[in-house]
DNA sequence: CGGCGAACTTACAGCGCTGTAAATTTGGGT
DNA sequence: ACCCAAATTTACAGCGCTGTAAGTTCGCCG
């Protein structure tokens, strides 16, 4: 079956193609006789308009790219979705991008290259550094999500690590914990992901008058539970003893509690914990993992709302933006008792 | 910058539009002379291709959409993750659309509203009926994925649930386990998901010659690690006692660790625990867990091959196809000492 | 040296829709 | 009846690219 065209419906209703374009947008100069008529030839042909069409003749997609680095990643699974459902709500369909382990995906999603498949860009680098970023700039639109350093010309939505990150170590100290591990700031180069949380886990020991005790920052492999699992271990077995162990976020922190458990020691009774994220799994794992919790929500409206600014003109300077987030208090690092 | 447009190279090099268009797509008949002089202009005016005039003009997208239940299920997350790769070494990309709640959005997708959009639909239906599949028929080609019964018209891509439930429940009784209980079932109307992992509960208890015991099936909200948690709960409090619990996924079998801890069962000593999927948290998770781990990648290759035939233009029956699976043994639920 | 098929190139007509600007109709006055 | 502005509707020119069919050019045989 021939799909149905715009022309087939406006020749079946005896009108010109525009109207029927007028109908189908609800262009308010028809006439009443005229839409009806319109309306029941597209009925009886089941006309769909093609996208293609439109946005050819448009220049819009009406979609718009979320690039980040791995969908199997608990927070960016439930960070896309969230997205996802804010664009729905705004007319946009979101396109997922993973960058895995290719800096050139980043660099392509700031080139033209998108330009044609997507109207905007949500960009949480992983690979590119600032300078990068800002060079790359004349693209499609772009608002950056997470903690790497965005240049002053980008739009840029995220939470204060520096202050969660204390906040989280003044929880624990108020638990009476006074050697806090930081696990893992990568060997060599820490994302600035880690770098934020480690300036805010200082903050934060600074602030309750704790000394930083540079073995107590383990290092290894991020965003991956088996080797936080083998470096908090060999870092146990080496002899740190800590009574609570700051992890940069969720996954991380389960491969603590299993570095923990296979040594026995309780948690929280001997060594607090804490995640990052409040992914699924941090309310479902035993125990359950104290951590900090971005608002998500608010944030997927903060920056659909930036980028499609852009999308629609805006061109001025970056903003910057923080969202709110907060402490989700479970059983691995509990509530201090009064 | 005025965006370049084919007809600027064109212009630029002196030639004509499709022969730079040849270039661009690596024609063969070209002079070489030609194309690079074709190519320097590409280079000096920094051209790419606009893909939506493509589109518009070869009627195909290059886009590929997949939906499913909900990006949050980490089963999902990694089979988005590996379809998006496989799409990708194929050319095509991956569209994400989550059905959540809403039927409306699979009907969606069958229907033509993709067309212009996607050139074809890799669909995990979880609200739609066979019939009501094969009723939607006239639309974009379509591959199923899943376990919920397909109509004969459409290409199905799955693997045998009951043969690797039945292998579980064998592997657990091997360990000598003789009251594995089926953790959840949904209370009314449920899955065709949990109702093949059922079927091959049932086999692999009649297969090793344990009685079926209706009383060790537990039912409860499904995918969702406290409700499992709850149910299961409620139940051992019930007086229930099973040596074994079998899962129908992972975040089930979080909840069933959970709610074995809390009452102090040992997992596996006490109790042994299955999940099903694989996903991360499986090994990351403390005990790890014993679970059924489809090969992703296959499953990915055929569904996609079988899609791009269709988009191709095959019209055959609906293909249905079995993929491999595993039985990926850990700690929840050990190799039988021999 | 004419003739020929193969190797290259190109003109042109859309793909399906929308923006612009111009044409037509309508509804009130006068 | 006649004129004018407002309300409707339409013709037309693309958006950027590709498929088709129709040239051109080239190398080589007889």
């Amino acid at each position: 079956m021939p799909n149905v065209r715009l022309s087939d419906v406006a020749q079946h209703a005896g009108v010109s193609t525009k109207t029927v374009s007028n109908v189908v947008h609800g262009y308010v100069h028809v006439r009443e006789s005229t839409r009806a008529k319109v309306q029941r030839a597209i009925d009886e042909l089941g006309y769909r308009p093609n996208l293609r069409g439109r946005n050819l003749a448009t220049g819009r997609t009406g979609m718009i790219a979320l690039a980040f680095p791995d969908l199997r990643i608990p927070y960016f699974a439930e960070l896309a979705h969230v997205l996802s459902r804010a664009a729905g709500e705004r007319g946009y369909r979101l396109l997922l991008e993973e960058s895995g382990d290719a800096p050139d995906v980043e660099r392509a999603m700031l080139s033209a290259q998108e330009a044609g498949v997507v109207d905007g860009v949500l960009l949480q680098p992983s690979w590119l550094n600032s300078t990068e970023i800002a060079q790359h700039r004349r693209g499609v639109p772009v608002v950056l999500l997470g903690e790497s350093a965005a240049p002053l010309t980008l739009d840029h939505v995220r939470i204060d690590n520096i202050a969660a990150a204390a906040q989280v170590v003044e929880h624990l100290a108020a638990l009476g914990r006074r050697r806090i591990a930081f696990l893992c700031a990568e060997e060599s180069a820490p994302s600035e992901t880690s770098r934020q949380r480690l300036i805010g886990y200082q903050q934060g020991l600074e602030h309750c008058g704790l000394p930083v005790d540079a073995s107590l920052i383990v290092t290894g492999r991020v965003a991956d539970a088996h080797s936080a699992a083998r470096a908090l271990g060999a870092a146990l077995d080496d002899g740190m003893a800590p009574d609570a162990v700051f992890c940069r976020d969720d996954l991380v922190a389960l491969g603590a509690l299993r570095a923990l458990g296979e040594r026995g020691l309780r948690v929280p009774e001997d060594v607090a914990v804490t995640g990052w994220d409040d992914s699924t799994l941090a309310s479902a794992v035993r125990p359950s993992l104290t951590c900090v919790r971005a608002d998500e929500a608010e944030l997927a409206r903060r920056a659909l709302d930036l980028l499609i600014e852009r999308i629609e003109g805006f061109d001025g300077l970056g903003r910057h933006e923080f969202v709110a987030h907060s402490l989700v208090v479970r059983e691995s690092a509990p509530r201090p008792a009064v």
